[in-house]
Formats: C-alpha cells, structure tokens, sequence
DNA sequence: TACTATATAAAAGTATACAATATTCGCCTA
DNA sequence: TAGGCGAATATTGTATACTTTTATATAGTA
C-alpha cells in the first residue's frame, strides 16, 4: 500500500473573513483543488515527507485524470512542496533540519521587510492593530478549547494578515508558499512550547508593531518564528509516523 | 497578428561554466523547455506584458502539443510571470512601476538576507571574493564591448553567485523567480545608468561583502538595486514598443 | 436606433490514448 | 552461487480527442 491510498479529498476552508468589497469569485479548477487536497493531505500526515507521489494512483483517489494532477504537481514542483525527477517520479519534499532552517530564515526575511514596510506606510494604527488583537483573541480561544489545528490556522492568519499591510503582493506570494510549506511541517510536530506562551508572543509582537520600532520588529519576529519550530526533531517524528503508517497498511 | 505568433524556440545557454565534479545531467523535458522559451521570448519583448497568451498558438510556434505549454504556464502562473484567469486565459504580467517596487523589496530583502548568511558563514574569504570579483571583471569587458545583454547576464550572474554562497535553497529558488521577472523587465527597459558605473557599484558592493559589515551591506544592496530600475518610466517603453509591434505586424 | 436574446465560434479545461523511460524480476552464464 | 544481461512491467512524458465555458456576432424587438 503506497501513501497515496490513504488520500481523499479535502474541502477548501474558506479564508475569506469579512470585506468591504465582493470578492471576485473565480471558478476552481480542479488543477487547484487537486492542490489543495495534497497539501492537505500533506498536513495531516496521510502523505510523508520523502514518500513517492504516483500520478496515476493520486487521480484515481481524487475522481480525476491526471490531466490536473500532473500540473497540480508541476505548480507544487516549482513551490518547493515535492521535488521531481523526469521520468522517474515524485514525492513529498524531504524535511531536513536543514531545510526548515533554511525555510524559516526567509520567512523571517520576509515578515520582517513586510511588518517594517507597513510601518513605513503608516499602518500600525487602528483598524488594523485591531484586527490583528481580534486574530490573537482567537488564537486564545482555540487555545482554551486545545483546539491544535484551529490554533494553528489563527497563527497563520495573524502573520498572513501582517504580510498583507505591506501591499506587496509579491511578498505575499511568496510568503503563501512558505506558508505551505510550513503548514505541513506543522502537520507533523508537536508545538514545542505551550500555546498560551505562543499567544503572549503575538501580544508582544503587536505591541512592537504598534510601537513602530523597526529594528525591535525585526528582532521580535526572529525571535518569534526561530523558536517555534526549532528543537523538534523533524526527522525522528516522521520516522515514527513511518513506521505507524506502515503499522496500519499491513493490517 | 498576436503576439505568440512572433515567439521561437529559442535554446536555452548552458549555464554551467566549471565545476569539480560531474553534473547530473537530468532529462528536460519539453514543458521546462516552454519555460525558457517563454522567459526568453518575453525578455526579447516578442510578448510584452499584459499580451495575452494562446496555448494553442503557441503549442504550434513551438511544435509541441498543449499539454507540455499548459504544464509551463501553470509554472510560470505560480511563479507570477503570467496571470491567468479559468477559462478566460493567460497573459504576461502587466507591468506596473507599483510591482517594480514590490520586486525590488523582495529582492533586497532577500539578497540582504543571503549576503548577511554568507558573512555569517564566513565566506567573505577567498576563493569567494575571487569568483565573484571575476564576474565583475566579465561585466566591465562587456561593457567595454557595448555587449548590453551579456552585461545583463552577468550583472545577474553576479547576483546569483552573491546568493549561492547563503547555501539556502529555499532563497535561491525563490531568488530565481525575481530574476525571471526582473529579466523580462531589463529586457523592455534601457538602463538607468551608464554600464561604467554599475560596474564601480558592484566593485564597492564586493568590498563591503569583504569588510563583512551586515549593516553597510544592506544599505549598499538597497542603494544598487534599487537605483538600477527606478526612473524608467516602464508603461511608457511597453506602450512605444506595443505600438512598433502592431506596425511591424501590418506590413 | 438601441437593446436584448440567441446562435456561433474560439479557447480553456478535462479525459483518454499512445510513446518513452525507468525499474523489476527472471534467466543465463561464468 | 554471484553477477550481469534482457524481457516484462510500471510509471512518467506527450499527443489527440472531447467537454465546458466565455466571447463574439447576428437577428429580433421595443
């Protein structure tokens, strides 16, 4: 049994919150759905980092032709989310140490020129800082009710939110594939410090965004992102969740 | 006569130049080959942005089957070279002196990042220093030979060297996507400057790397890239070469 | 004339079929 | 028995065929 059999597919969250506007609603093609369930699937551990991806046994899961799932995969290829050999296969980029170093260090990068350009546009000021405290207040709730997974999405709208008062949608864009990324790291480990910890740590932030601080900003958000992930060791937990996998398949 | 119509295969330069050990040499398969293609044709301004993009048109141009374009263009759809709107269509990216800026924050920040980790790592040592000091050699005979796309090439070169020494795949990758985009705005716009004096900036640039001043090196990348592009009113250019284009095309 | 509705065409999205490449397994040979 | 050669199989890469959606043009009505 390969890791793909234990697939299906996910529905989409909706991100969207509240607007002032109509959201252009764009038809979904199943190339992005098909994104979306492996990701998904990804984060919820039903494929490993490193496991093979084949195409064939994917769309027969997912009810389609492999049509979007080749270009799903090509999209997720170029994003980072698998590596790709021609005419050898696919799988699930491995998650190195290494990696998630290298993967943090440009979201730091990222979130720092974001928060300092938000700054520089005058922006750490009400409604915003408000909205932000409203994302905190959630994540404080989800933490009361040790709701993990929602707590875990509010994180990541609270620093999607800060990225997009840069107004670079070039950032964002980037940062969205980091966040992928992250997303299925997260999947797999255990937070290493309690959530209300976490949740004192975004107060703080927005305390130093509001401040107006550059350089104390780009310290916190160091700070922030560096020891949340850090000192989990990645590769030992997916060799457990391996082995539980294969535990399961040989029943 | 639309714009796909004027695009070729154009091959891809082999960027290898030496190395100490083989290189994996990894079959490329028709839909990277449409990349380049692509990225190439759009550099030389046979597209220019916000033209619209036929698969069927340039599956034919190209000789290939649309399967392998449509692959490509979710790619560069990721990447933000085009945009495409389901079941309506794909066109190059509008460029806008708005996303100039957003590309060049990114990219600051993302060459800061690297050049800092490379300071970190101690690598603003030989034989680092001479590798790059070598391109920048390169850059001054081009110039000197009036070469303004070999020039372009290895200004990039540079850059990406400068990046290579972080040792982050995570950044080089996402650095590549800037350059992609950056290329097909060089390609439109006539510099801002002489060729002489970037040369003279990227010698400076190669002395604060040596001096290892994190904060020097930030103002010093900020102030080169920041001031290459700016001032070239790049509307302008794409609406003068759009108009020299549908001249051609009537004859 | 202006506007709407319908029909037609164009192009993207998807599915199926075929070709090229890589892996696997068995057989033969030394 | 070990090692290598080769056929068979699996999987990816590519091409063709079909479906759905959108855009355009034409006709009809106020």
């Amino acid at each position: 049994m390969s890791a793909t059999d234990r697939l299906h597919l996910i529905a989409a969250s909706a991100p969207e919150v509240s607007s002032t506007a109509f959201v252009k609603l764009q038809p979904r093609t199943l190339a992005h759905q098909v994104i979306d369930a492996l990701v998904a699937g990804a984060a919820e551990g039903l494929i490993l980092p490193g496991d093979r991806i084949i195409e064939t046994e994917l769309a027969l899961q997912l009810g389609v032709s492999r049509v979007p799932v080749r270009e799903a995969l090509r999209v997720l290829e170029s994003q980072g989310v698998v590596v790709n050999e021609p005419y050898k296969g696919i799988r699930l980029t491995p998650v190195t140490p290494e990696r998630i170093d290298w993967l943090i260090e440009v979201r730091v990068a990222l979130e720092t020129t974001a928060a300092n350009r938000a700054i520089a546009r005058g922006l750490n000021i009400e409604p915003h800082l408000g909205s932000l405290g409203a994302i905190v207040e959630d994540m404080q709730a989800k933490a009361a009710r040790n709701d993990v997974f929602g707590f875990a999405t509010a994180d990541t709208n609270f620093h999607r939110a800060l990225c997009a008062l840069a107004g670079n949608t070039v950032l964002t864009d980037m940062w969205e594939m980091l966040a992928r990324q992250m997303t299925i790291i997260f999947g797999l480990s255990t937070l290493g410090k309690p959530m209300s910890a976490i949740v004192e740590e975004h107060r703080r932030m927005l305390e130093v965004f509001r401040s107006g601080d550059p350089v104390d900003m780009a310290r916190e958000i160091n700070d922030h992102i560096d020891v949340q992930i850090h000192k989990v060791d990645i590769e030992k937990i997916v060799a457990q969740r391996r082995s539980q996998a294969d535990q399961a398949a040989s029943l």
